[in-house]
DNA sequence: AGCTTCCATGAAAACGTTTACGTTTGCGCC
DNA sequence: GGCGCAAACGTAAACGTTTTCATGGAAGCT
């Protein structure tokens, strides 16, 4: 049975009809007689036709895939966003071309310029794309949306996370649990979350908490750059009454630093990280911090590239930002007042 | 400038030359001179000409991407999964059609069946496939790798992780370490590597210790279900000396339930996961495991895959086993005696 | 009945590439 | 200079589909 595929010529010579008849009952489009679909259909179930995405992408000019261009990203939250790409794309027949770990501009610029013609649309998420990034690398009439970047352009939708107002928010709890002290660990300077995160952070000091000063030490988001920031705050003289650590990993490196000083977390000082990564429940005590909806963010964004699919396209680019919310474990010294009760998926595999 | 892009054949006018050696040009076939040749690189850079990769798969018969259908997976696994496949794939100018999230026969059936034409070759996990699935789902002439299966078929090659070692070789180190009555928290009945854990467990216990009673409880993979099963191992009237989880998530809630109880781990009991995820190494203490070298497995899968590809293929079908290693933490109470490297299975392929 | 209208159908063009095959060209050699 | 041969190059077919357009006939209307 390795002969080749059937074609639709084949359909069509065996159905007694024309090939057009076949392309336009196997398409729904309209113009054939009830009779003559039925017959077309057995046709075609009996020969294990399946028609040819090549050439139908050929004349049509798509693909019915989208593009998705990812940076060398971590566990949870690669696998959620892909998750929520995935299950969006399938919801409309797309299916999904995946082009990740990419590290560095050149490598992301060969990355989008390879799906070139694979696919009708981009999703781009990637701390070296800007303006003239997409104007070297993207086809002129290909739709991209744009995943947590500070660009902003007519031509491309933008999604981001709300990294500012989370961190506001966390800040805000802290101070409000009575740690004005509030002391930041920083992310990497190019990062775009890391920045918008700091900001938050001092924006909250300055509102929540104007005349406590602000105590911002490095960090690269791994965790080991955490124990060093959580040794460095600890021999400050006047040591915080919390940490915010940018990231979750940063905060666990920086509570291992602490358990290691014989500091109380949270007795002594409080501490919070950001992303809600599955280890923040599982570390000793349970870490406060921010989610991010992250399959939301992949749903969302290809909800919004489908859009831009469509001809009849009329919503003009624009920025839409996704909110987060704090959750309260037991780093953080407040009392369990405000506790989400976050539902998460479970894991089904090995 | 959102004109229709070039064709070959606007190339071809503009450097007055056939489009036939505008093809030879770019493809690299030889038997064009080097003036002309450079003549048709410059037009086709002004022209901005990408070739269309509908009409080249059209005649070649090639998309020279490869699909990936899997199932429901979490984080880790999956992310790592991806990895080695994408990276893997890039170096061998491979595209990547990825669909995820596969819950139940007829979903997986869906998504092969929809991968039909869009791919030179598949990488398939899923449990629910078998040798009728294939038959019935998979173009009879699509080369297919099949990940993590129990399936023995002659046309298609199997990757497998050594679960079985990886049971027996930490089974053995409990028992070496002193603690010869050892528990077992089972996984799904179904799922294949729980099996296999399973059967590895009933092996290293009559090998290593013929006289130390059997001793399973069930789980499902969820911290839950292990967390019930701690609580129902410590209930028994003879405690076992030593846990092993048949995975990492299971080993994480049957800690919870010692520590709730007062067990010490691993002085009163030792206790041991499987997976090595990321969290395993921040619970206190931190958690012996047995790691699985996910990447690998995906890299291998798809470097078998592209092997399938060539048509020069000779190398039958067969199922191909890739071991794992075991990771010694503090809760399975041996002393840092038994990590030695000698101990840890090495991979048995590149 | 004669006219129009509409619908089902088929023939054929078009999509943009690769490649088999045929033609020209350049060149060395007698 | 004629010949042969290989290299360079061009022509055109082929891939399998969608879609436009033409055609035939049936049905509706006056």
């Amino acid at each position: 049975m390795t002969t080749k595929n059937a074609t639709i010529r084949d359909v069509a010579r065996e159905a007694k009809v024309s090939v057009a008849s076949v392309s336009r009952v196997l398409n729904g489009t309209g113009g054939v007689t009830p009779a003559t679909q039925k017959i077309v259909r057995e046709v075609a179930a009996r020969l294990h036709y399946v028609p040819d995405n090549a050439a139908r992408s050929l004349i049509t000019g798509r693909t019915n895939t989208i593009g998705a261009v990812l940076p060398d990203l971590y566990g949870e939250f690669f696998s959620e966003l892909i998750r929520g790409i995935d299950l969006a794309a399938r919801a409309r027949g797309l299916h999904l071309l995946v082009s990740s770990s990419h590290d560095g501009v050149d490598d992301a610029a060969a990355a989008v310029r390879a799906m070139r013609g694979r696919v009708d649309g981009m999703l781009i998420l990637s701390e070296y794309v800007d303006a003239g990034f997409l104007d070297d690398n993207l086809p002129a009439n290909l739709p991209a949306v744009l995943l947590d970047s500070p660009v902003k352009s007519a031509r491309y939708p933008v999604l981001n996370i709300d990294n500012r107002a989370g961190a506001i928010a966390m800040v805000q709890h802290l101070i409000e649990a009575g740690r004005s002290h509030v002391a930041f660990i920083a992310g990497p300077k190019t990062n775009f979350d890391a920045q918008q995160r700091d900001k938050g952070y001092r924006a909250a000091m300055a509102k929540y908490a104007p005349d406590a000063p602000l105590n911002v030490v490095a960090g690269d988001f791994s965790e080991e750059s955490g124990y060093r920031a959580g040794r460095e705050l600890l021999a400050q003289k006047k040591r915080p009454q919390a940490v915010f650590a940018a990231n979750d990993m940063m905060a666990v490196g920086c509570l291992y630093a602490f358990k290691e000083a014989g500091v109380d977390v949270p007795r002594d000082i409080a501490l919070a990280g950001f992303d809600d990564i599955l280890i923040a429940r599982y570390v000793t005590p349970p870490l406060s911090t921010v989610q991010v909806r992250i399959a939301d963010l992949g749903r969302i964004a290809l909800d919004r590239l489908a859009a831009l699919l469509d001809p009849a396209d009329t919503t003009p680019a624009s920025v839409q930002t996704l909110g987060c919310d704090i959750v309260v474990r037991e780093t953080c010294g407040g009392s369990a007042k405000a506790s989400t009760p976050s539902k998460r998926r479970r894991p089904q595999n090995t």
